[in-house]
DNA sequence: ACTTACTTAACACGAAAATGTGATTATTCG
DNA sequence: CGAATAATCACATTTTCGTGTTAAGTAAGT
């Protein structure tokens, strides 16, 4: 569990208010506890469940808000900071929780958390990745950030069926995926319609598909 | 905060073996000097450029290859990466720059980098990233993992006009996203295939589109 | 010189989608 | 309780799309 900071951060060392929203009455008295024990950041607030934390934030305004992702009643913890952070984008997010599941972690990130940390974090650890946090980084294990970037990459790679279409062909394509209608992609490429029409038809042998929105899905990798 | 799990190599302490691609020959040779000092870690090639490694590369497998972005000749680290990549999985790559711009950061990543750390990294740290690496994480900095979120989040906010579709609008959009015909969407919703028609006809207007695929596009925010 | 693949083009037919207009139930909300 | 909004169904017309078939000119490679 590495987090590389850029910068250790001792120059300006005013104080970092923080929120704690975490069901667990012991790890959340811990928690309150080292924040407030350590110069440079204050507890301004604990919660216990989503709904509380969502009435009472805005108006402590913290610069950080740690979140658990279980919690009581209806709401979990991701919810709670896609409110939060749709009213207050300025405000930073910090998951801490003890799921390292992809679906986990992009539904947190999604909804605004800029850090992921697990609640095995040792407290020095903690308190950097807070700290990190609220001076723009987004702290997390490297092997969260695999995950991230594993997303990316899949993403990246297109459809080899893809590989298969001429080049005029993935013109044609690119075109239909802009939602040109067949006469305006003539238009735009200086051919007949009934040529438009011959490509798309090879296109969709290619793609296995019968159908514009199919294709541009291929396309799109979906 | 009970726990503390140390992520250090402490079961199997084999060597792990780098390239490095980097065109400069202090900084190639500083690291490579580091490595082979370094017990563990064993340099077993350099290269000042990206045809010669894309030669050599083949042939060593290394574990781990650090790639410097700018490289002399054609192509640049990112290529090299994308085609070394494609060719070996389960090879591992380092991106190691000064560059901090999202386009390289995301270039890098889509070309198959997992892990993207700036060359001012200390020989401490370097190292700790290549194992980090070979053991499936993806070290970097927590700026850099911040652009790498933000482009997540960016991703994940739908288009505003969509909020004014209401939830069977938007349930029909979905199916028109999948490709289905109205018939299709008919049958699957349990409504005639002219309430689908009716449905569709007040989403175009809605979103000011007169396509399907307009639609969709927007549906996926393009 | 002979394939093979790509691009271009035309015509016809039926299926599907888009447009326009109208209307009947629920549901929600002040 | 009314008013507004949402969801439902219907019919007619026009446009666009998808498919089948045929075919000529071009470029690349054996």
């Amino acid at each position: 569990m590495t987090v590389y900071s850029k910068k250790k951060s001792q120059d300006s060392m005013d104080v970092i208010s923080v929120a704690i929203v975490e069901d667990n009455h012991d790890i959340r008295t811990a928690m309150e506890l080292l924040i407030n024990g350590s110069e440079g950041y204050a507890c301004i607030g604990t919660f216990n469940n989503a709904e509380t934390a969502l009435e009472q934030i805005p108006h402590l305004l913290p610069n950080v808000a740690l979140m658990d992702f279980n919690l009581p009643g209806g709401m979990n913890g991701i919810e709670c900071i896609a409110r939060l952070k749709a009213e207050f984008p300025d405000m930073q997010f910090m998951m801490l929780t003890v799921y390292e599941d992809d679906d986990k972690i992009f539904q947190a990130l999604e909804a605004g958390a800029s850090g992921y940390i697990l609640k095995k974090t040792s407290p020095g650890e903690l308190l950097e990745a807070i700290r990190d946090l609220h001076e723009g980084g987004s702290p997390m294990s490297s092997q969260i950030a695999r995950r991230v970037v594993a997303y990316f990459q899949k993403q990246a790679k297109p459809n080899p069926a893809l590989e298969a279409l001429t080049s005029r062909e993935k013109e044609i394509l690119d075109q239909l995926s802009k939602g040109f209608l067949y006469k305006e992609i003539a238009s735009n490429l200086y051919i007949s319609i009934e040529t438009v029409r011959r490509h798309v038809h090879n296109i969709y042998e290619k793609l296995h598909v019968r159908s514009r929105t199919d294709a541009v899905n291929k396309y799109y990798n979906r």
